[in-house]
DNA sequence: ACCTCCATGTAAACTGTTACATGATTCA
DNA sequence: TGAATCATGTAACAGTTTACATGGAGGT
């Protein structure tokens, strides 16, 4: 996936795997995350294996800029995939989810601590897709309109975003009601 | 992770991998999936390390089943693993939304094909969940009483997972409409 | 005759995380 | 003086997936 990911950043235009680890921070690392240990090594099997080439670029002090660019045959790999539409829903991996299914014989009082201590963070996060949909809508959109069918998708999936941290914080709240009804019945 | 979703079931009854694996299937899979090759291989990992034993049971035909209990060094490893609270909210890895990400180039028809087929797919776990909600309530909590508290905890996240599927299909049909919108414009 | 269920495993490949390692520049 | 940012990488490990492999029992 972390390739397909690179690939689809590198149709936009050439960078380094240090501008790929910003660019990844501030939008799909959401939705995936990666190191920048792994994007380095995947980008140097990529370049092995003809879909990236790079080129050094000197710097005055410090490292070497590394950039990359993407060749025809990375863009054919992108693009095959995108054309081949996705037949399952994706599973998803909620350790959260796992701590609850197994917190019966748990103090109530420590549950309750940690689902509050959830819902703070996920308002949180909450709060980082608004203010990121914000600089989308009134900075990006208007200073590159060329962009504008992109930032249509971006938002679509920034919109999941705050969709799914919202359903999280209705369930958390829930959930807390629940189990202090449960121990007050004892 | 795997090895404490093991020791959270070994805890109720001796099983094995087998049947760990049905149960998983049945549940925690729907937020933390695993192979079987993945659970005899740890159940094996964690024999070693004296978290588990195993005793085999002969059959009469068929392979002879490896029962799996759990020992007070595996108890206390799920136990401190529950009692040391989680404090990052965990991060999601959802392929979908890196399509949607890097589709702004794609034949809208296309996109709009794939979003229907999403849609449908989590209308089906909606449904499957539906029934696990109402097995879970109409015949193990009839079954087994003593389970009562789990089962809350075990509904809990039944009830995440039909919020979330829920979430996920207005969030499909939102950005089906606006896709279909922008198609339009044109 | 074929499929599904029961029941177990190994091996290889792939993916992802954590830790180690360096060093200049800029800002508080 | 110390932290953050820029910039790159390697190594070891942990975790997960895919493929290969076997074979009886029971149902359609």
């Amino acid at each position: 996936m972390i390739r397909t990911i690179i690939l689809g950043y590198l149709k936009y235009q050439p960078m380094t795997g240090y501008d790929l680890k910003q660019n990844l921070d501030h939008s799909i690392s959401h939705f995936w995350h990666a190191h920048h240990s792994q994007i380095y090594t995947t980008l140097r099997k990529m370049e092995e294996e003809g879909l990236v080439t790079s080129e050094i670029i000197p710097q005055n002090g410090s490292p070497d800029r590394r950039v990359y660019t993407i060749t025809p045959a990375g863009r054919k790999e992108v693009e095959d995939w995108l054309n081949q539409p996705m037949t399952t829903a994706s599973t998803i991996k909620e350790e959260f989810l796992v701590r609850i299914f197994f917190s019966a014989e748990r103090d109530p009082q420590e549950v309750i601590a940690e689902l509050i201590l959830q819902r703070k963070l996920h308002e949180e996060k909450l709060h980082v897709y608004l203010q990121l949909q914000e600089h989308l809508q009134n900075k990006i959109q208007k200073e590159f309109p060329q962009l504008a069918r992109d930032v249509t998708f971006w938002l679509s999936t920034l919109r999941m975003g705050m969709r799914f941290e919202k359903m999280y914080m209705e369930w958390l709240d829930e959930t807390l009601n629940e189990i202090q009804r449960l121990n007050e019945q004892k």
